[in-house]
DNA sequence: CAGCATCCTACCTGATACTG
DNA sequence: CAGTATCAGGTAGGATGCTG
């Protein structure tokens, strides 16, 4: 059987608010890496983005739904999420982004220090 | 010399705020593609880009600037904006997202089209 | 379990007018 | 030319509490 999906999965990286590359909105991309291995329940859904409310999180399922990259099947007694042929399609910009967003990030942020350090100097003077 | 940048640059393609992936805000990825075969002028930017207020294409050019993906440099008599190597990096992660989006742009409109249509009915019912 | 209802805040974006 | 100042609207995101 598919493993649960871990808690802390996106504890350390992507921290995609701060990434300039963004798919959809805040939490979408991530909830597309939740369905990459198969289907998965809302309450599953819930452990690895725990700090996501649930209304927040049915706005990004049903804006993903909307588009065609996740399909929502009543599979009674549960809901599932999975993925459309649209959305797996979309795992490889995602990879690509990804990528970049690690190759350059530590330029990234020492460039905003930078430009924030010489501004807040700026309005020092 | 380089050439001027077209007025009509935008005016098909790129319908940016409907691409759900997005590089930076609304207007940062047209920016960069301007930038691609050298630098430009403010105003060389605005032709192009000549429905984003001035304000709002600062806004962008500085947020680009903080990151470390353009160069803002004052060549008096005139201000020029360049694509750092970072920012020229990011060309590649864009062009896979551009090909992505061309290639399921249709799907994704029928997508929301019918989506939003079952939804119409629903609530008229 | 899988949400919805309400309320609220912050940010993004823009229109308009003005300036060193 | 290359912006800034001010004001305003809309939307995204979230806190909290409730429900079939």
């Amino acid at each position: 059987m598919r493993q649960p999906l871990p808690a802390d999965m996106f504890d350390e990286l992507c921290p995609s608010s701060l990434n300039p590359i963004r798919f959809g909105d805040k939490w979408a991309a991530l909830v597309i890496r939740c369905l990459e291995h198969g289907p998965r329940r809302f309450s599953e859904l819930r452990v690895p983005l725990r700090r996501v409310t649930p209304k927040v999180l049915t706005q990004s399922l049903r804006s993903l739904e909307r588009d065609g990259l996740v399909r929502r099947t009543v599979r009674t007694p549960h809901v599932e999420y999975e993925l459309t042929p649209v959305g797996r399609s979309m795992l490889e910009p995602m990879a690509v982004a990804c990528a970049w967003a690690e190759r350059h990030w530590d330029e990234l942020l020492d460039a905003r220090e930078s430009y924030d350090n010489a501004n807040r100097l700026d309005r020092a003077r």
